[in-house]
DNA sequence: ATAATTAAGTTTCGATTCGAAACTATAATA
DNA sequence: TATTATAGTTTCGAATCGAAACTTAATTAT
């Protein structure tokens, strides 16, 4: 048997969800930014749906952003929902169409998600959680998880909510991304 | 401990891996599609290192693949060596300043490569070749894999060679991505 | 052998991405 | 009230992107 590292797997898998996401994309008529877009605001929460957050995850200027997310409503995939409090904001929210090309998107990884039996998909996720963690060190940049991940997430007897913005959170939002996001530190 | 799904920790990949490749591509003053076609000039064969395969493997059309090659050759990170035999095909050529940028792609996981134990390894690559294998299934999409994986690659005590063109490969090439790959069918 | 077809790659076109920088409007701070 | 910071848009030039026409060389059919 010929040995194949991790990497070799990840590296394999990664072409095939940049060649599946290039072929939705060019389905919609529309390019693989666009999906990217589509896939954040479909996991993101109510901190986290700004242009500049998005920015910020994209790794792109905001003048990029704003005109990518200008063709995106024109399009009717997603709508800005002016902030109430402050008039300079917007949410971005997907539309019924926005949210089922967000879906599409998904939908590659459901068939290989139910194929592992429970114990090896057990150790698949310590050794990708060690790997992840290791690499988000590594690199030192912003991570954009979600809450449950994040030191800021306080737990009672009554719920969940964040120690920074002193919110409740519901258990649909522990799994969202998070603009506000701090992994814990193991040092 | 809040549940997580594999394909969690794949997408968290996945963003540090675009993040990482976004920053570098930054760094050096070209795209993400640049370092996608120097990654891949990198690991392929000498069967596969042609405009169209590139053209295949990125997903793309050849004429933006053309015009991304030329820029890449005019920025002096690849050379289009003519094909000796056939007069209409060019070998597409990294030069050192490419392989440099390359191999600073790859360096993103050298990192996580050594931080899991053999063991754990070998299990997570098990996982990983079942997930990996049933994707390719389900999504029925050209892979793009090395001779190692391939069905045309025929073993004997002299090494191996190439059942479709019965050339002999090096072991170095049985880890090269190849145009002709052929998965195991285990139907 | 010549003609028709296929294959490899380039060029052109219009729409869009991309980064940089200037700009507008609102909010926060001094 | 004046200054500064924040959120986002607009403008500009270069490059990507897909589609389609085009060139040249190889292959196939007649």
């Amino acid at each position: 048997m010929i040995h194949h590292d991790i990497t070799d797997y990840l590296e394999a898998l990664f072409n095939i969800q940049r060649g599946e996401q290039r072929k939705l994309a060019s389905e919609l008529g529309l390019q693989q930014i666009h999906l990217q877009i589509l896939y954040y605001l479909e996991r993101c929460n109510r901190y986290s749906d700004s242009l500049l957050v998005l920015t910020e995850f994209l790794g792109q200027t905001k003048g990029t952003v704003s005109t990518s997310v200008a063709l995106l409503v024109k399009k009717g995939y997603l709508i800005k929902q002016p902030d109430p409090v402050d008039k300079r904001k917007s949410h971005l929210q997907l539309t019924p169409t926005g949210k089922d090309a967000a879906a599409r998107q998904s939908a590659l990884w459901q068939a290989g998600q139910t194929l592992l039996g429970e114990s090896q998909s057990e150790q698949v996720r310590q050794a990708l959680d060690i790997l992840l963690r290791q690499l988000q060190q590594a690199n030192g940049h912003k991570v954009f998880g979600a809450c449950h991940s994040c030191q800021h997430l306080c737990c009672n007897e009554d719920g969940h909510h964040c120690g920074l913005t002193n919110e409740a959170l519901s258990s649909a939002e522990l799994q969202q991304i998070c603009v506000y996001h701090q992994e814990f530190c193991n040092d």
